[in-house]
DNA sequence: TCCCTTGGAGACTGGCACTATCCAAGCATG
DNA sequence: CATGCTTGGATAGTGCCAGTCTCCAAGGGA
């Protein structure tokens, strides 16, 4: 396959292409001559996977890169390029002064976390960028004066556990290594607009069920 | 209140804020001469407001205007207010043609709504953004691979069903409509970057709790 | 009075994701 | 073999977005 077909069967125009091949997104075709380059059905899973975490996942590029570097670094054991997905977080602008609404959030988390029986140290040695939004996202929502402690997180994070569940299961149902990698990458990525979407949904459901009074 | 000391109490530049102003994400100030103008503690909360929308929700500035615009306009009913956040979602490029990945992604999703008991009407009339980013996503999934079926679905499903009675209760407990409104787009939109960052952390802990072999 | 600050308007900046242009080296057709 | 079209690669440019800079006349305070 040359790069002019690689673009018609993935829909990617050719000079997006390109972009990506220099950006380090996608491995080079092999060389066939001096300007010509062969591509397989790798490279076409490969662009369509970082189409999607670029577009749906809206990743950005060099987040993307280093997702699809990590799941390729053979240094990496098992369980560390499964969390590559979760290192791609656009993380926020630093933590923000110390004030009282990021202290309160702190110690919500801290409690949720407890309240959970996540181990605090996983959170935060190795997922600080998730670490790091939820905090700055609840510190937000105290300065204006939204409650947002362990009670309120709670709900939240028991069906974050529960989803977990349910997704590493989809992973370890992929046979190969690689295939559990590619799959925790895509399923992290991909199922968070699904998961809003439906949540958004959800809100507009229960809101016409409460105040609607117009329907029959 | 001047523009300097709205800056201070708010912690955004006066150069964003009269940014803000000119975009109509905050109101003018009482002018009080020609130099001259005052802002009160409706303005500061308001401006609160709008950075948390935008750094923390990520929301589009444009997104952000047409957010607040719908919370103030007189002429929508209390549930049309509520919804407001909901319009923000900035919906991706356009269906994609329909090939047999959104075709089933289509199938799916209907499926879904009718499992879940909820109504397709209210889903398609009023919240188009988010049932065309869900239709995007599902169909993407498809595309890669992963079947996404209703199967898959219905366990994010009704966890967002869980979720909008959580936050519903919330916006409740409010006790004036304004307060409800404001409400219920702060906690649409601030609650997703919690929900998210919950999701990564929990799914670190239970991949540790799978794969992680090193662990006492 | 004199100077410093203020709010406002418009131009400018930097980052990002592409996109357009150019180029030399093929390949393929007569 | 000549010739014209295509290809992959490198470089420069585009459009958009969110914010920032610069300048200005009009106040306000010492």
């Amino acid at each position: 396959m040359r790069l002019a077909e690689l673009s018609e069967h993935s829909g990617v125009s050719t000079a997006t292409i390109k972009y990506y091949l220099r950006e380090g997104l996608l491995q080079p075709g092999r060389r066939t001559s001096a300007t010509q380059a062969e591509y397989d059905e790798r490279h076409l899973r490969r662009l369509r996977l970082v189409r999607a975490l670029i577009q749906i996942g809206k990743l950005p590029v060099a987040a993307a890169r280093e997702v699809i570097a990590a799941t390729e670094d053979e240094s990496l054991d098992h369980h560390m390029r499964l969390g590559a997905a979760t290192w791609a977080l656009p993380q926020g602008p630093a933590a923000m002064e110390e004030d009282a609404a990021h202290q309160a959030a702190s110690e919500a988390v801290a409690a949720l976390l407890d309240r959970l029986g996540w181990d605090a140290e996983v959170a935060l040695a190795e997922f600080a960028p998730a670490y790091r939004t939820l905090l700055a996202s609840v510190a937000a929502l105290n300065r204006l004066g939204y409650p947002c402690d362990v009670e309120h997180l709670l709900p939240y994070g028991r069906l974050a556990a529960e989803l977990a569940v349910s997704d590493l299961d989809m992973v370890q149902k992929q046979p190969t290594p690689e295939g559990q990698i590619e799959a925790a990458v895509a399923l992290t990525v991909l199922y968070e607009p699904v998961l809003l979407s439906l949540r958004r949904l959800a809100h507009a459901e229960e809101s016409a069920r409460r105040f609607a009074a117009k329907r029959a």
